[in-house]
DNA sequence: ATGAAAGCGCTAACAC
DNA sequence: GTGTTAGCGCTTTCAT
C-alpha cells in the first residue's frame, strides 16, 4: 500500500520549504506568482489532497461544512439537502451531517459540535437556530447560512412564504371562492422552519378580496398527509363548509383530497384543493400548488458557504421566486363537472 | 472562550501521564482498573471529548464514518439514512455523507475519500459496489457494511427480493388472476441497487401457479412514478391486457395506477395493482403493498458499523423480514364493483 | 501498569 | 518572498 502524498513530498519536488508550499496550495498572499504556479502543478500531478485533520490541528480549515437538519425522509429535506451536498462536494469540502430532531437532539449538537471545532460552517437546513444557539456557534468562529428559512443576520436562501401563500390564494380567489379555508400546519417540537409566512399570506390575500376572516374556516393540524386529512374533515364539518381549500404544503392538501373523495365529494367540481411546494406527487396526482426552488435553495446555500470560506463575501440573504402551478384540483366553485 | 478540555487536562487531574489516561479512555488492556475508573470519571466531570482530528493524525480511529447514497431526495433512500444516522450519532460516530451518483462520481468518490483516511468505515446505502472498488477499501482498512443492498463478503442488512416480490405476486395469484403483468423497473446508470430479485420472483411465482411467463406482460421501465405510467400504458396497449399488475416499488405503482384512472379504467375493478416498500403515500392513496422495514435496515447497519469500531463482531448478512399490506388497490379479476 | 519521548501532517509566527 | 522553528492534541513505541 503506498504511502499517502504530504505536503513535504511536494515541497521536496517543487524545491520550496513546506511552509512555502504550504502558502503556495493556501492561496497566500506574499508568494511569487510562478513558485505558486510551480507548487500547484506538482501537487496536481501527485494529486496531492491536504489532510482535514493536520490542517485542522495546526490552525487551519477543517475543510468540513456541519448540516443541521430536522428530517431526512421527506421530499423537500431530502431535496435540499441533495442540492446543497453537490456544490459543496464540488467545492472541495465535505459534509458532516446532523439530523437534529427534538430537544435533546438540538442541546446535543450544540453543546458538541463547536467545542471540538469540527467545522468550519453550519447550514441550518429549513431549521430554526435560537439566538442563544447561533450566538455560541459565532463565538465559536463557525460560519453560519441558511436555507429554506432564515437565522437572524446570517446569510440565507429562502423564499417569500406570505408571497408564495398569496399566488395560493389569490388563485382561489380570482376563480371566484368567497368561502375559502386554510389548513394551517405546524411543527409540534418547533424544530424546522414556521411557515407563519404561509398563513400571513392567507389573511393578507381574504382581506385584500374584501371577505372577511372566519376563524372557524382555518384547521391548524401537525404536519402530514393523515393531519391534513383530518383537518379537512374538520372542515367538512362546518356548517357551511368552504368551497377552496389552501393547505400549507402539498402532502397536507394531498390529505385533504383524500378525505374530500372518500367524502364522496368531487375536486374541484365541489372543492378546490390548492398546496405549496410542487412535491413530486403533485404532478402525479393533478394538484394544484405554487412551485418553490427546493434543490435551488440548497445549491445557493452552498455556493454562499464555499464563498465565504474562500475568503470571499457570502452575500445577503437571498430570496428566491416561486410560481403558481395550475393543475388540476382548482376550479371556479359549483363548477359541478 | 475557554480552552479546550486536553487530554492533558484528565491526565494532570487524574494525577496519571497522557499515555496512560489515553489507554484508558480507549479501552486498551494493561491499565489498572481503578485507574481506568479514576480517569473516566474525571473525564466525564470536565465533559471531555477527544478530538477526532489529533487522535486520527497520531494514527487511532477518526470517529467518522463515510455514508454512500445513490439519492437523497426520495423517500426510501432518505429513511434509510435517517436509521443509520440515529444510530451512528448516539454511538458517538460523525457522518459524513456522500451522495454518489453517475459514474463520474463514483470515481471521484473512491480516489479521493480512503485515500486520506477520513473515516473508520463507509456504509453503501442501496449502493452496489463493484469488486474494484471493495477491494480498494478494503486495502485502505476501512470498514464495510452495506444496507438496503449487500457488498461482496461484508456484513449487510437488507431484505430478501424475491421473498418480498413472491408475496405481491402470490397475492395476486391467490386472487384468481392469471393474467398478471409487471412493471420491472431498473436503474439506468445502475447507480442504485438492482432489486432483480423482484423479477425473478415474479417468474417464480408464475410458475409455481402454472402460469405461463409471457415477455409482453413485462414493461421494463426506468425507476419513477412517471415511467410507471408509462409502462402501464405500455401493457394496455396490449391486444390482450393484464388484469393485475405487479409494480417493482411503490412509486412505479402509482404511476400505473395514474394511467389507468386516466384510462377510465377501475383499480381494482378492471386492473389491480400492487408494489413493493409501503411507501407513507401507499397508505394514504389505499395501495396495496409488500412492507420492507426501511430505517430499521439502516439502523441495524448502523449497529453493526458501531459494533465493529469497537473491537467487536458486526455478525453475518441479515436479512429483515417483509410483509404482504393488503389495501384497495388489489381484487379478484373481473371484480367490476 | 505506567511514564517519557517521538512523531502524525500541517500551518503560523518569526526571522532572514 | 522564503526558510526555520515550534507546536496543534493525541497515540504509540520503548523503557522502566
Amino acid at each position: 500500500m503506498d504511502r499517502e502524498v504530504t505536503l513535504a513530498d511536494v515541497a521536496r519536488l517543487a524545491g520550496v520549504s513546506p511552509a512555502t508550499a504550504s502558502r503556495a496550495l493556501g492561496g497566500h498572499p506574499h508568494v511569487a506568482a510562478g513558485t505558486r504556479e510551480r507548487v500547484r502543478r506538482i501537487a496536481d500531478e501527485l494529486s496531492y489532497v491536504v489532510s482535514p485533520d493536520a490542517s485542522r490541528l495546526a490552525g487551519g480549515r477543517t475543510g468540513r461544512v456541519a448540516v443541521v437538519v430536522p428530517h431526512l425522509s421527506r421530499w423537500y429535506f431530502g431535496a435540499l439537502l441533495e442540492g446543497l451536498e453537490e456544490v459543496l462536494r464540488e467545492a472541495g469540502l465535505d459534509v458532516l451531517l446532523y439530523r437534529v430532531g427534538d430537544a435533546a437532539d438540538r442541546q446535543h449538537f450544540f453543546r458538541r459540535l463547536p467545542a471540538r471545532r469540527k467545522v468550519d460552517a453550519v447550514v441550518a437546513l429549513a431549521f430554526p437556530v435560537d439566538e442563544a444557539e447561533r450566538a455560541r456557534l459565532e463565538e465559536m468562529g463557525v460560519e453560519i447560512v441558511a436555507a429554506g428559512g432564515q437565522v437572524a443576520s446570517h446569510p440565507y436562501v429562502s423564499i417569500d412564504d406570505v408571497a408564495a401563500g398569496r399566488q395560493a390564494v389569490d388563485h382561489l380567489v380570482h376563480l371566484g371562492h368567497r368561502r375559502i379555508g386554510m389548513i394551517e400546519a405546524v411543527d409540534p417540537e418547533q424544530r424546522a422552519h414556521q411557515p407563519e409566512g404561509r398563513s400571513r399570506a392567507y389573511r393578507l390575500a381574504l382581506a385584500d378580496a374584501g371577505i372577511p376572516v372566519e376563524p372557524e374556516l382555518v384547521a391548524t393540524v401537525e404536519w402530514g398527509a393523515d393531519e391534513g386529512a383530518e383537518g379537512m374533515a374538520r372542515l367538512l364539518g362546518l356548517r357551511e363548509p368552504p368551497t377552496a381549500v389552501y393547505a400549507h404544503s402539498d402532502e397536507v392538501a394531498l390529505g385533504a383530497v383524500r378525505t374530500l373523495r372518500r367524502a364522496g365529494l368531487r375536486v374541484p367540481g365541489d372543492v378546490s384543493v390548492i398546496g405549496i411546494d410542487d412535491h413530486p406527487l403533485a404532478a402525479l396526482t393533478d394538484l394544484s400548488t405554487v412551485r418553490q426552488p427546493v434543490r435551488e435553495q440548497g445549491a445557493r446555500a452552498g455556493r454562499m458557504v464555499a464563498a465565504t470560506l474562500s475568503g470571499g463575501e457570502a452575500g445577503e440573504g437571498v430570496l428566491l421566486p416561486t410560481q403558481l402551478v395550475i393543475r388540476g384540483s382548482t376550479g371556479p366553485p359549483g363548477d359541478a363537472r
